[in-house]
DNA sequence: CTCAGGCGTTAAAACGTTTCAACATCGAGG
DNA sequence: CCTCGATGTTGAAACGTTTTAACGCCTGAG
C-alpha cells in the first residue's frame, strides 16, 4: 500500500501551496491555466486520489444518497431504483444500494451506518410498518412504497388497498367465489393493505368475508409461492379456492410453477393474479395478470422529494399513485 | 438541521473527556461500568450520531466494501451480490451496491468515488474487457465474472468459452445445423467468450463456421431479446436458423416472448438456449434450457479473495468455475 | 508617479474523530 | 510507610481536506 499521497505532497511537488491544489480540484476556473496544468501534472504523476472523508469532514457535504431496499432480488425494487438513480444523477449525486433482505437487524445496521456516513439523504422501503423507529437523526429520509402515518417525513406510495380491490374485483367478476390470498409476513404493510383491499372487494360484491382464504407466507420470494401452491392443492377440493391473488409477482410465479408441476392448469383449475407487473410477469409460463405500479416514477418522485428536503421552506409531502390492473391469460374467464 | 452534536458535547454533558467517550464507542470494556452508563445516557439524550468521516479520517479504516454491477436489474447479478454480502457480513463489513448499467462513464464515476471514499475494497463486473483501465489506486479490487488477463489483481470467473460450447453442442446434438447466437455488445467480454465457445462447438462437430449466425444486440436486456426475435423472423426462411443461443437469460426470455407473439412455437419452430439459469428461466412460458453458473459462490469467493488482499503474504489468484447445462423444454429434441 | 482594484496565491484555522503517552487513584505487598 | 501494579481517565496531537481573509503583484487610470 502506498504511503498515501495527500494534497500537500501534490502541492510541494508542483511548487504551490495546498490551497491552490484544493482550488484546482474544486474551482478550476479560479486558478491560472499554467498553474493548473502544473498541479494536474503533479496529481497524475503522484497518483493522488482525493480523500473523501477529509473533504466531507471539512466541507460538510456528501455526494451520495442511499436506497435501502427490501429485496434486491425483486425486479420491482431494481426498477424503482432505476428511477431513483436517474433523478439522483441529474442532481449530481451517486446512489448506493443497500439490501435489507427483509431483515430487521440488517435494516437497522444499514441505517445506522448511513447516518454515520452523513449521506445526503436516505430512501427506504422499510421492513416494518412501524416507521416510528426511524427517529430523526438529522439526515433526510423518505419512505418509498409506504405511506408515512405521522406527518414527520415525506413518503411516496401506491394505493395498495385499491390495488388489492382491483385484483379481487376482477376475479369476482370472472365468476370466482372461493378465492385465496397468498402473501406475508403480515408485518409488511403492503401485504396488509392489499389484503384489506381484497376484503373490500368482497364486501362490494356482497360476498361473505370467508370467501377469502388467507395463506400466510414467510416471505415474498418465488420459493414461498411454490410452497403456498402445495398447501393450496392440499386443501380438500370442496373447499379449495378457484382463484388466487398473490401479494407480489414472485409469489405468483412460484405458484404457477407449483401448479404446472402438480398437473393443474392455470387459469382453468386456478386463476392467478399477481402484483407489481414486473417484466417477467408477461413472459411467464402463463402470462400473468398483475397489478401494475408506476415503478420508475415511484423512485424518481421519491428522490425528488428527498432532494427538496433541505430547501428552506420544505414541508413534508405524501404522494400517492394509483395502481392499474393488467389482465393476461392467467385469469382468463372460464367458459 | 441540528447544530450537529459531536463527541465533545457528549463528553461535556457526561462530565468526562472526549477520549473517554471515544473509548465507550470503540472499547467499551476498558471504561468503568458507571462511567459507561453515564456516557451512553448522554449519547441517547443528545441524540449523538458518530461522524464516520472523522472516524475514518483518523482511524484509516472503513467498514464498507462495494460491488459495482453491470446491471442491477439482472437477477444474475443480484444473486452474485447475495453471495458477496453473506461473506462480507461474516467479516463485519457492509456492502454498497452500485449500478454501472453497462455504461462506461457511470462505471468510471463510481470507481472514482469509491476510491475517494477509501472503501475497504471494490468488487466489479466491468463494462469493458480492457481491465487495464483500473489503474492501481491503493484500494483492493477484484474482478467478478471476468478473468484478469494480467496478473495484477484477483479475479473470479466462470469458463464462458466452455459454457458457449456446452450450449451449442447441445443444440447440434439435437439436430440443428443452422444456429443463431444472440448477444452484445461485443465489447463485453462474456459475450465474446460465449461466442468463441459456440464456434468451438461447431468446429468439434465438423460444421462450417457459417452455420452460426451472429445477431449482435445493443445490450443484454429483455427488450433487446424481443428485437432480436423480430430480426430473426425477418430472415428468409431458407436461411433462418432453427435454434438460438442467447448470451443471457434476459435475451432468451425476450426472444421467447417475441416468438409467441409472432405465432411461432418454441422449441418446434425455434429451439432456445439461455445463459445464467436465473430463477425466472424455469418459470418461463416455455421453461428455458440454460447454462447455469454458481452465482452465490461466485460472489462469496470474490468477497473472500477481496478480504484476503491485505494479508501480508497475499498473491493474486484467479479462480475459475465450471458452468453446467440445464436442459428444459425450450430445446426439447424434435421428433 | 501614485493608487485603486483585480487577480492569483497562500497561511492558518477549522472539521470531529482516534490514539497514545502520561497521569491520578487506590489497594496490596513488602 | 513506601512502592508497585492495576485500573480509569485525560490532554493533545494527529488525520487530509476546505475555506477565509489577507497578501503581493500587476495594470491602467488619474
Amino acid at each position: 500500500m502506498k504511503p498515501s499521497v495527500g494534497i500537500r505532497d501534490v502541492a510541494q511537488h508542483a511548487g504551490v501551496s495546498n490551497a491552490t491544489v484544493s482550488n484546482v480540484l474544486n474551482r478550476p476556473d479560479v486558478v491560472a491555466p499554467a498553474t493548473r496544468q502544473r498541479v494536474l501534472a503533479a496529481i497524475a504523476e503522484l497518483g493522488f486520489v482525493r480523500n473523501e472523508s477529509a473533504r466531507q469532514l471539512r466541507a460538510g457535504r456528501s455526494r451520495v444518497i442511499a436506497y435501502v431496499v427490501l429485496d434486491a432480488a425483486n425486479p420491482f425494487f431494481t426498477d424503482v431504483a432505476r428511477g431513483v438513480e436517474d433523478a439522483a444523477r441529474e442532481a449530481g449525486l451517486a446512489l448506493f444500494l443497500c439490501n435489507s433482505a427483509s431483515d430487521d437487524g440488517r435494516e437497522r445496521e444499514y441505517l445506522e451506518l448511513l447516518h454515520e456516513q452523513r449521506v445526503e439523504g436516505i430512501l427506504i422501503t422499510p421492513v416494518d410498518g412501524d416507521s416510528a423507529r426511524f427517529t430523526e437523526r438529522g439526515t433526510p429520509l423518505v419512505l418509498v412504497d409506504r405511506a408515512s402515518t405521522d406527518g414527520t417525513r415525506c413518503s411516496v406510495a401506491v394505493d395498495d388497498v385499491l390495488g388489492g380491490e382491483l385484483a379481487v374485483t376482477h376475479l369476482i367478476e370472472a365468476g370466482h367465489t372461493r378465492i385465496a390470498m397468498i402473501g406475508g409476513p403480515l408485518s409488511i404493510q403492503q401485504v396488509r393493505d392489499r389484503h384489506s383491499g381484497a376484503l373490500r372487494a368482497l364486501a362490494n360484491a356482497g360476498l361473505p368475508a370467508d370467501a377469502l382464504t388467507f395463506l400466510e407466507t414467510k416471505g415474498l420470494q418465488v420459493a414461498e409461492g411454490r410452497g403456498a401452491g402445495e398447501r393450496l392443492v392440499g386443501l380438500p377440493s370442496s373447499r379449495r379456492p378457484t382463484a388466487a391473488f398473490c401479494a407480489n409477482d414472485l409469489l405468483a410465479l412460484g405458484l404457477l410453477q407449483s401448479m404446472t408441476q402438480q398437473g393443474l392448469r392455470v387459469p382453468d383449475d386456478l386463476a392467478v393474479v399477481g402484483y407489481d407487473d414486473i417484466e417477467f410477469a408477461a413472459a411467464a409460463a402463463v402470462p400473468l395478470t398483475s397489478v401494475r405500479q408506476p415503478r420508475e416514477q415511484l423512485g424518481r418522485t421519491a428522490a425528488q422529494l428527498l432532494l427538496s428536503e433541505n430547501e428552506p421552506d420544505h414541508e413534508h409531502r405524501h404522494v400517492k399513485f394509483q395502481p392499474e390492473l393488467v389482465v393476461r391469460a392467467s385469469s382468463a374467464v372460464k367458459r
